[in-house]
DNA sequence: GGCTGCCTCAACGTATACATTAACGGCCAC
DNA sequence: GTGGCCGTTAATGTATACGTTGAGGCAGCC
């Protein structure tokens, strides 16, 4: 990705955080990496100016420091930051369910989050763990988007970006996923009868399940940060 | 507050964010203030830049807008965001009261509970709201940063924030809140028990009525924002 | 040899400069 | 009178300038 391809959306600022998340998403900086303002904006082909905007929003959003005369570091993820993610994650999803629920869907916006999890199970079939994650996420962003609040919606996807490296680390060291497709599908059911409090329950124990594999494997593997 | 107190704090970037920020909380700029960088600039006595950089910190936290070419808009919150609002706080703060509850405080960490919520009481007697919301936002702080989970306690302080207009502006309206101590001690024995579902239930069940009510309050005077 | 204090330098915070561009008002045609 | 077009102007987005200050190195002292 070049200068030129970042700076396509409309201003500097919008391509410098986009640039910048891209890059610590991806991986390509790792957690700890630290550059300067200065720096930052020469690989961008921009002034200190946007940059520093940029760098307040990733701050906020947790995905960067700004350190004072050491210039932005890429912030670690650590199992107990994990696992605060997960506690938020999962309270907030449950809520989602129950929303869902509630709202009574029709049968067609209902009809993704079964496409997805039959998805989850094809892919598992073939091994393909990446297909596998696409799949989980997008049942999980579909049921998010389907409970009409959007608030939540926007603060459930800012920490699964936080979360993102980590759950990109774990996917090959976990136990094979066979259980998730199982519980989606309970959630769907629960959703459908318009049992709200069924919902909330059956996404909080596949969440609360999740986060128990997750963290298990963090300590296992004496990853002390992501 | 004149511009040299605003000064105090370390950068003038903060001493920007403060300023503003206490001013929409105060409600000395309406829902719908608009003011133009340079005046902000102006009236906090300093240049464009640290304001730009406190409008981005301000907007990202949703109590701002910034509209190219007319400058910073303070938000509205209208009864929908209300309820947006709190169903993210019911969800999180029964997850913070669960997360306490597991974490089996001693018993002088649950005292300061016990003592906002006989002082709810004692403000509801004297008829003194202010006391009464300020002792009601007291035990739910408190049982917040209890929960141990920084990032969770950091979401639930923004949103409280957002809300905060609208709460004090109810507060005179929405009958006498005669449950809400009773509500709390409940929630509190619940963790002295250890009774994590419990706690998370009851205290679930506690913002859902105070949802309730407020929601109520808001369409029976046609507060379409506050 | 290790530690402390000073000095240098550069990174940052803030101010200012400048080009761009959209809002607004006025003017003209119908 | 009304609607649309054009020019003016001011607000913004970005770049640049500049003073301040803290980090790191080096020398001197214990």
């Amino acid at each position: 990705m070049n200068a030129k391809t970042e700076r396509a959306a409309g201003s500097l600022v919008d391509a410098a955080y986009a640039g910048i998340r891209r890059r610590i998403l991806d991986n390509r900086w790792a957690p700890g990496h630290q550059a300067l303002e200065q720096a930052l904006a020469l690989e961008l082909g921009m002034s200190r100016t946007p940059v520093r905007e940029a760098l307040i929003r990733l701050a906020n959003e947790g995905l960067v420091e700004v350190v004072p005369r050491h210039g932005m570091r890429v912030l670690p993820v650590s199992p107990s930051d994990m696992q605060e993610i997960y506690e938020i994650l999962t309270s907030l999803e449950a809520m989602a369910a129950e929303l869902v629920a509630r709202r009574a869907p029709a049968a067609a916006e209902l009809a993704p989050l079964e496409k997805a999890s039959r998805d989850m199970d094809k892919a598992l079939k073939k091994d393909d763990l990446d297909a596998w994650a696409e799949a989980d996420e997008r049942y999980h962003r579909h049921l998010v988007e389907l409970c009409g609040n959007r608030k939540l919606a926007a603060i459930v996807y800012n920490y699964w970006d936080r979360a993102h490296r980590a759950r990109m680390f774990t996917l090959r060291l976990r136990p094979k996923p066979v259980d998730s497709t199982r519980e989606h599908l309970a959630v769907v059911e629960a959703i459908r009868r318009g049992d709200a409090v069924a919902a909330r329950e059956l996404h909080r124990a596949h969440r609360e399940r999740g986060s128990r594999e997750l963290t298990e494997i963090l300590s296992r593997y004496r990853l002390s940060q992501v």
